[in-house]
DNA sequence: CTAATAGTGTCTGTAAGACAGTATTAT
DNA sequence: ATAATACTGTCTTACAGACACTATTAG
């Protein structure tokens, strides 16, 4: 490894940035137990007023990555220091950019990550941290917002990113407890892709009895072999399946799974 | 901008490595008009031997991004510095890697992109440059060869990216004349997938009738709106078509299509 | 009882897949 | 006629989407 001073100009450093997403649920007030309603959060922290550049703006968590450490561990690194979370979090890189002028401080690309966090392990991010610091935003919320830096444009990405992969793997599985009700998956999928609109009955049955999609999600069962069901959303409990290890391969020129 | 030196350690450069796809035809002998094999190829370099690092090595071409340009136009002068194309060529990001050790110059990221060319953009290849320096290979012999640096995994990659994007997307239209035929369309998505195995009459029949892929592709038609015909294929005329405009949306949880 | 969600059943039209058979062209 | 590809038709089963209906639970 040369530590000779480079012979070119090379760029000012390689940040790593974040689109930190999670469903967070928010129990309409009744008398009856009833089905949560849920919504699509991203996290930004507001940039110090003494910053170099956009001081007091808005933007996606970020960092230098090091010589010492692959992106994908200061994009981890990166995530503990902002939430304090480090668990079996799934973490996708999803684009990396630069252009002249993208940021004031000089040749400074860009490693986008986006990370989909279960909303349980956000529960102390309000009282650990300052939320004139650091917040969840509802999405569209956040879309509105004048970000920091070209980060508007790399939200837009990360949520067309995850909004295709919600459609087209398992990714749900990622916003959902091990154990979860068709009606959970089908909400969370709505959650992150809103045109998404079927027929419940149907979606359950398509889901679970064509040939195709054998293989994909399965019922839990308890230690006798027995389905396991939940009263959590409703007081008539629900029968829990899991995700199975199949990962569908998918097609526009055919029936789509293969 | 700043010009000063930096106050940290950074990068020694962050190079674009480009996959270079295409297909080639290879013509059967025969007496009779027939449809030519086509196989995947990819572009790979070789390395000097008096290169610092991996000399004589074969290699995806690359080469360092500058402060003045984005990385996609640095993708695009590599291509035509290697290939001399300087056409309506489709370049996409895969994916940007680092790990301490992937290049013993030093702190040397890459940004992974692939382009898919076609066959007739490479006519001149053979003839400007030296087959002892860049070559097409079919794809099989390529993964066989130890390359330079982690390329082995960059192709690997890539490789990956174009196949599921061949079946996700309109990706095969970069492989193909304006103007195909059902076979040839069929005949580019094997070549790309090899598990894509279908019998034709319906493969047509499903892409031209079934309403979720209306739009898709269109019969090509001359100035008085007739059905156009090719018999460069076969002796009986075949009927040419083109992709419409519609890039399909895809999913795991219903019909596929929407 | 009510309110909510869970789940079943049925019907219709469309799509998928298997496969047989015919059509068109240059030589 | 022959060799190749292009195209058409038919039949069976699977799937999608619409929708009506019943079931289960706590309060």
């Amino acid at each position: 490894m040369t530590n000779e001073a480079p012979k070119y100009r090379t760029p000012d450093g390689l940040p790593v940035d974040i689109a930190i997403f999670t469903i967070t649920s928010h129990a309409k007030p009744s008398n009856y137990k009833m089905l949560a309603d849920r919504r699509l959060d991203v996290l930004l922290i507001r940039r110090s007023t003494s910053s170099e550049a956009y001081p007091g703006y808005w933007a996606l968590p970020g960092g230098f990555s090091g010589e010492e450490e692959t992106l994908l561990e200061a994009a981890y690194r990166e995530l503990k220091e902002e939430t304090n979370v480090d668990r079996d979090v799934v973490i996708e890189q999803i684009k990396t950019v630069y252009d002249p002028g993208r940021d004031p401080r000089g040749w400074m690309p860009s490693v986008l990550y986006c990370a989909l966090v279960k909303e349980e392990y956000l529960l102390d991010l309000a009282a650990d941290t300052d939320a004139d610091e650091v917040r969840l935003f509802p999405i569209e919320e956040a879309l509105q917002l004048k970000l920091a830096f070209d980060h508007n444009v790399l939200l837009q990405d990360a949520l067309a990113y995850v909004r295709s992969k919600m459609m087209m793997t398992t990714l749900a599985k990622q916003f959902l407890p091990t154990e979860f009700t068709i009606r959970e998956l089908y909400q969370v999928i709505q959650t992150v892709v809103p045109t998404f609109e079927e027929d419940i009955p149907n979606f359950k049955r398509n889901l679970l009895t064509t040939k195709t999609r054998q293989g994909l999600i399965k019922e839990a069962l308890d230690r006798d072999g027995k389905p396991k069901t939940t009263d959590r959303n409703s007081n008539r409990p629900a029968q829990l399946y899991v995700y199975a290890d199949y990962e569908p391969n998918i097609s526009i020129y055919n029936s789509g799974l293969f």
